[in-house]
DNA sequence: CTGAAAGCGCTTACAG
DNA sequence: CTGAAAGCGCTTACAG
């Protein structure tokens, strides 16, 4: 025997008034007598009554979710902590504003197509925040034409929307900065795949401030974040410029990991080779060397792409089409000390 | 101009039949002709309808959305991976149910009763995993008393209920058992606040061990994850007890990075000195010492309780009302390596 | 095999 | 100030 459900209409009934007045009551409409608010307020608030939000979502056309879509390996990936970040900041600000956050996973990995598909179909969210990388230009067109807000964190080369993301250019060209002042004097800078935007803004940043400065450095990339392919080209800069006194670890997570692992199997010594890094990690401090790096928000790019995502929600004009993040460098020595 | 809506009308019109047709063949129940099933389905198809999952939950009484419950610093704190995976492993399991995750966090830091209260109140899930540490007695049984499905990550010694968690005990039991045969003669255990249950059993496996083994240890505990606190109780249990020659860290995340930074502060010689942690982390590879730690299988947990969960939410039974998954031990060769 | 109608729990013009 | 009624987009007995 369970307690029988509680609906608007039992309030209105126990407050003897139809439930059209209970519900211009609950939503704070004008026109209703100081009395009868009171009466219903105070049974509303002794049963601790919502309204069913599918009724509400049915009759305002409207869900009061957002939806996130994350990568299938966030989960397992060292990756995690960005994910975790990005994925409380945007639900604590979503829940400011009375709003849930809904993840969007495939069941199987790739796939997201489907997941877009029937989201985005039954209305089951109001709006939509995606990383930039994790998207085709084809998917994302859909979503547009469903007229669906959309907020990516990230940019996306294929396809210009609105977005949160850092100034790669210029955090790398700060950083490559530090590391000439810092006394490097040829530097290498180890970039991820290329095809993704960031990676190709960063090596630039970084070329371009060595040519800003008149220095010459060596740069490489990967063909894909796999350890085999990292670990090879590693060995290749290492080979191939047996000068560089330093080097410029173009991405965070396992990549870093496995460059640095490259690095101690060929015995560099770190005391005189200079490391920097892209991204920041709370377990960087603990790590041998302790590792200069450049810190991204994550948690401010959460809430300004919720924010943002509210605001196109809402109607509401934006300021801007898009938002850039400042970045900073945490030093921790890895790189020396500016010696100016 | 947008394009008009989709809804089931459109398509029984379109298809020249009523929408209650329309819903049954999608809802592949008998008793309509081929042909006509054919139609519908082919426009279904080409004009990529979906129900509208609002109109859907009111009808049918379910959302086909779970919740999860994350504390508020899960983003900022070094248990993000944790988190990340255990989230993954959920909203992968529901996605292959065709349910959705749904995450709760509360805006302002505490407060989750209010979270609990709206989101059960207002029918926005089907049911709900929480992390036991993460919820006291009265708001589980208000969930309960709701009738809301609940399953909990790990036990809640104020509440029984259903649950999936390790064998805490036997996990650390084993682990000292390792210690025990690298040759270890007078371990010490530091133990995370005794308030949650997890931290009690994890004490008892250590000196339940060494009492078989008729060995003598040495054991502390801080009062609550705070930094300073954890390094005063190293301090503590490095002064009292000069002959210890390894050392059990109960717990992972900063507590453990606090636990090393101050053996390191205290020049402790990590080759003689053993060292060995409850949980692990990818990035325990690239720390030194090379941690030997107890693996909690994440994700497994995960979709345990999410499968788990979902036999609640459809009233089918439960074979067992709990679940242990097993954990195992990485042996990295910061306490040596076996002798036996 | 098919359709008309009631119902799920809300909101919102509209009439009084 | 209050209520009756229509509507949001579905599903499901029920009648034919």
């Amino acid at each position: 025997m369970k307690p029988k459900k509680l609906t608007i209409n039992e309030i209105a009934e126990m407050a003897r008034v139809s439930k059209g007045t209970v519900s211009k009551i609950l939503n704070n409409k004008p026109g209703i007598s100081q009395d009868t608010r009171r009466r219903v307020m105070d049974i509303v608030g002794h049963l601790d009554y919502f309204p069913n939000s599918a009724a509400q979502a049915l009759a305002y056309q409207r869900t009061n979710n957002i939806g996130l879509v994350i990568p299938h390996e966030a989960g397992i990936s060292l990756a995690g902590s960005y994910w975790s970040a990005l994925i409380t900041a945007i639900a604590q600000t979503a829940a400011g504003q009375n709003y849930n956050l809904m993840l969007l996973t495939p069941h199987i990995e790739g796939d997201l197509e489907q997941v877009y598909d029937s989201v985005l179909r039954s209305h089951k969210v109001d709006g939509l925040i995606i990383g930039a990388e994790l998207v085709d230009k084809r998917s994302l067109s859909r979503i547009v034409l469903a007229d669906l807000p959309l907020v990516m964190v990230g940019q996306n080369s294929e396809f210009h929307h609105y977005f949160v993301d850092i100034n790669n250019h210029r955090a790398a060209y700060q950083m490559t900065e530090h590391m000439i002042e810092c006394g490097k004097r040829h530097p290498a800078f180890i970039s991820g795949p290329l095809e993704y935007q960031y990676n190709r803004e960063r090596v630039q940043g970084f070329t371009d401030a060595l040519a800003a400065k008149g220095i010459s450095g060596a740069t490489g990339a990967v063909e894909a974040y796999d350890t085999h392919q990292i670990q090879g080209e590693v060995l290749r800069l290492l080979r191939d410029n047996p000068g560089i006194d330093s080097l410029f670890i173009g991405a965070g997570g396992e990549f870093m990991l496995d460059v640095i692992d490259q690095l101690r199997r060929n015995h560099i010594n770190f005391t005189h080779f200079g490391l920097a890094v892209f991204d920041d990690y709370p377990y960087l401090n603990f790590l041998n060397p302790r590792l200069t790096a450049v810190h991204q928000p994550i948690h401010e790019m959460g809430v300004a792409a919720t924010t943002m995502l509210m605001k196109l929600i809402q109607n509401q004009s934006l300021d801007h089409p898009s938002e850039i993040i400042e970045t900073h460098i945490v030093v921790r020595g890895s790189c020396g000390e500016p010696t100016t």
